[in-house]
DNA sequence: ATGACATATATGTCATGACATTTATTTGTT
DNA sequence: AACAAATAAATGTCATGACATATATGTCAT
């Protein structure tokens, strides 16, 4: 089997390459896809704990943290004690973190119409139910 | 959630998940899955500089350099110098490589069985079309 | 032949992912 | 209440990806 054949190369190297597209879209506004990935998650509801957070990104807690972290030091969002868990913070997302999502929405919008290029929606939905099946597949090897 | 957000989660994440199958069931050998596909490509032709190898493996340059110092610090690879041009080597498979991969490429086959349960071979195919017609979309616009 | 430019590799930096460990706090058991 | 176990977050380490830059060497125009 040759490398190019191979569907998990196939997948890291079209994830790669998507990620590589939206960072470079987003270079001017300082703000990685990874970064982006959690504001968006925010803006559907923040004031959440870091663990709520990590779970709804389906990130590593302590990925999330360092993330959250630099969002924190670039005014994006911000981190207020839980006044029921002294252990944990609530993360909130700050006007300005509102104001980059605002900005960063059509570009995101604009990325990802030219990666679909050429795939019918009937195609993406297929894409993503396999892709879901492959996803259960690790996970309950993992797990179990 | 819009949809396309959904789609680039859910590659990436199915990557990831792929990642850590393999890394996991390789874990006992001390090779990771990068490490991995650089050894196969190897397999297929080595004596090549680290130029042509990060072609086949389709990673940065620097990234091969590094990935390469690892399995030759591990004694799978060599870099000997190229006789034709002193500022490049040519990468070769070391003979302890080469038990490695016998080794490790029924793992890899159980490994991708385990993922791919219950989707069918023209599934399979179609998901590779969809992924490499994605990828063909973001290099043509970050070279264009 | 020489100097400008190109190329191959190596190295430095930052962001991230995975994972182990630490620290502070909470919970549960007695 | 006291102590053990569990939990939330932070931190440390290594591998990797992306990218910039450095260094050595090769190529080309003159």
């Amino acid at each position: 089997m040759r490398l190019d054949d191979a569907l998990g190369f196939a997948i890291n190297n079209t994830g790669r390459a998507m990620t590589r597209l939206l960072m470079t879209a987003f270079a001017p506004y300082d703000v990685t896809p990874e970064q982006w990935s959690i504001l968006k998650r925010l803006e559907e509801g923040d004031e959440i704990s870091i663990k709520e957070l990590s779970k709804r990104v389906g990130k590593d807690q302590a990925n999330v943290t360092r993330i959250s972290d630099l969002l924190e030091r670039k005014g994006l969002i911000m981190k207020k004690p839980n006044p029921e868990d002294k252990r944990s913070s609530l993360v909130c997302l700050m006007d300005e973190g509102k104001q980059i999502i605002r900005l960063l929405d059509p570009i995101d919008e604009q990325v990802h119409q030219v990666v679909l290029k050429g795939i019918a929606e009937h195609e993406m939905e297929l894409l993503k139910q396999l892709l879901a099946k492959m996803r259960e597949n690790c996970n309950a090897e993992l797990q179990g």
